[in-house]
RNA sequence: GCGGGUAUGGCGAAACGGUUAUCGCGCUUGGUUGUGGCCCAGGAGUUCUGGGUUCGAUUCCCAGUACUCGCCCCA
């Protein structure tokens, strides 16, 4: 019989890449805390109905949409998150979280699923670092949900990246846009592709970002949104602008950035790293002004990113940064089993209860002392602890230094070692 | 759901249409009686599965499966 597997999308994250992990949510937190942000942590199932917000059938919706769901016994529909912002928000409104100073600024971690095939970073299940503004519609909260990915990035050591902004319109210039598009792709309803004359029923904003050939042109041609937007969504544009300016960021419109998710408004914006495979958005985000009340919720303005870490772990080993290692003990407890063993555990914990990380030889029989020192040597042992017959029946041990030029071996009172490591060591 | 690529021991590789399929790393044990890093020796692997071609396949062909990359969807 072979052994269970991993299902496929899934993944493992061992030692080495976890160091990665630790680095980059060591950071985020860091950052959010200091960009005035409070932690927060929802569940990873939700009901269906706080995603599939009146799109018709809610199993066509998740079988669309690649979501996880599960079907309860009374019928009804529970889902895996495929994203953090609607349940930030459903997170907000049940909690009554309108009646705290606003804005109300939230952070958390988790993972999100979506059921799809994998590619180079893109998993069913991957890990988001997720910040919300809620209750602000200062153009000034997109700018610090802009800057505060950014700021993680660069904190991180990346060499400068640029952000991917547009915007979505509201739903008074939205429609009239999307209208004045679709008019201009049916008219060159040829120059399509099948999978875009479907969309161009479905979602003509999604060809924008069509992977097709001869978009480029078809494209360049059509009606731009950023002609199309009403006084308060250019004035909004013009001010977040206006302020991504004076800080020096880099950023170029990109007329053909939409994001799939509908509820989306003005702002919108993505962090690419091509390096990383043809999904190379870092991370993403926008203003979504509607989608409290789309949840039931009072009508609240809000702003908001999801930075995908996977992504970022893979763009960390692009950009060749190495994350700090955690520490390891330095301290190794070897010995001859019987007594000596017990004496050894004593000595082992008494260390480790002194605050020195400490690795103590195991041996179920008996173990030879060169293989004891061959495991000290796999790893940063400073000194090794020998707990022998000989030295136990006068009360002693023998401390072996490990690291070059660290001197001889020699026997130290048994009752003293915890004093002479806070010596050798302070 | 669709399409491309790849499938050899824990990892990375090599080999050949034909006797017990190599090598490195790693793991583990040992090299006399209680001691590391070098060196030496030993230990652990049904060449993904099922068909086909062939006297004979790990090596050729097909299918399946897995992994991987891309599309769809979207982060």
């Amino acid at each position: 019989m072979s052994a269970v597997k991993r299902l496929p999308g899934f993944q493992d994250i061992l030692p080495e890449d976890r160091i990665y992990w630790d680095y980059i949510m060591g950071k985020a937190t860091d950052l959010a805390q200091r960009f005035g942000f409070l932690r927060v942590d929802i569940p990873i199932i939700e009901s269906i109905n706080l995603f599939a917000r009146g799109n018709g059938e809610a199993s066509d919706f998740f079988v669309n949409k690649e979501m996880y769901a599960i079907e309860e016994s009374d019928g009804s529909y529970i889902a895996l998150r495929p994203e953090f912002t609607a349940g930030m928000v459903r997170a907000y409104i049940n909690n009554g979280m309108s009646s705290r100073p606003q804005p109300v600024k939230l952070y958390t971690f988790g993972p999100a699923f979506r059921r799809e095939r994998q590619q180079a970073g893109r998993f069913r299940q991957h890990n988001q670092f997720d910040c919300e503004i809620l209750g602000e519609t200062d153009p000034a909260a997109d700018l610090e949900i802009m800057m505060l990915a950014m700021s993680l990035y660069r904190e991180m050591g990346y060499s400068e990246l640029a952000f991917q902004l547009n915007s979505t319109g509201c739903k008074s210039c939205k429609p009239v846009y999307v209208e004045a598009l679709t008019t201009y792709l049916a008219d060159h309803l040829d120059k399509l592709a099948p999978i875009d004359q479907q969309r161009l029923k479905l979602n003509p904003l999604r060809i924008l970002d069509s992977k097709e050939k001869g978009m480029d042109a078809l494209l360049a041609d059509a009606p731009h949104i950023i002609d199309h937007l009403c006084d308060d969504c250019a004035s909004h544009l013009s001010d977040l602008r206006a302020m991504l300016e004076k800080l020096g960021a880099n950023y170029e419109i990109n007329f053909r950035l939409v994001r799939g998710i509908d509820y989306y408004t003005k702002t919108v914006f993505e962090v690419w790293d091509k390096r990383i495979g043809a999904q190379a958005a870092l991370c993403g985000g926008g203003r979504y002004d509607g989608l409290a009340e789309a949840i039931g919720g009072k009508s609240t303005p809000g702003v908001g990113f999801g930075l995908g870490l996977e992504r970022a772990v893979l763009g960390l080993k692009a950009e060749g940064i190495e994350p700090p290692s955690p520490p390891e003990p330095t301290l190794f407890v070897a010995h001859f089993g019987g007594d000596t063993k017990i004496a050894a555990v004593d000595i082992t914990y008494k260390l480790r209860a002194a605050g020195f990380g400490t690795r103590l030889a195991f041996a179920r029989d008996k173990r030879s002392m060169k293989s004891q020192m061959r495991e000290a040597n796999k790893y940063p042992i400073s000194h090794a602890i020998i707990v022998g017959e000989g030295e136990l029946a006068e009360g002693n041990v023998t401390i072996r230094p490990m690291l070059e030029g660290g001197g001889d071996q020699f026997q130290h009172r048994a009752d003293q070692v915890v004093d002479y490591i806070q010596q050798a060591t302070g």
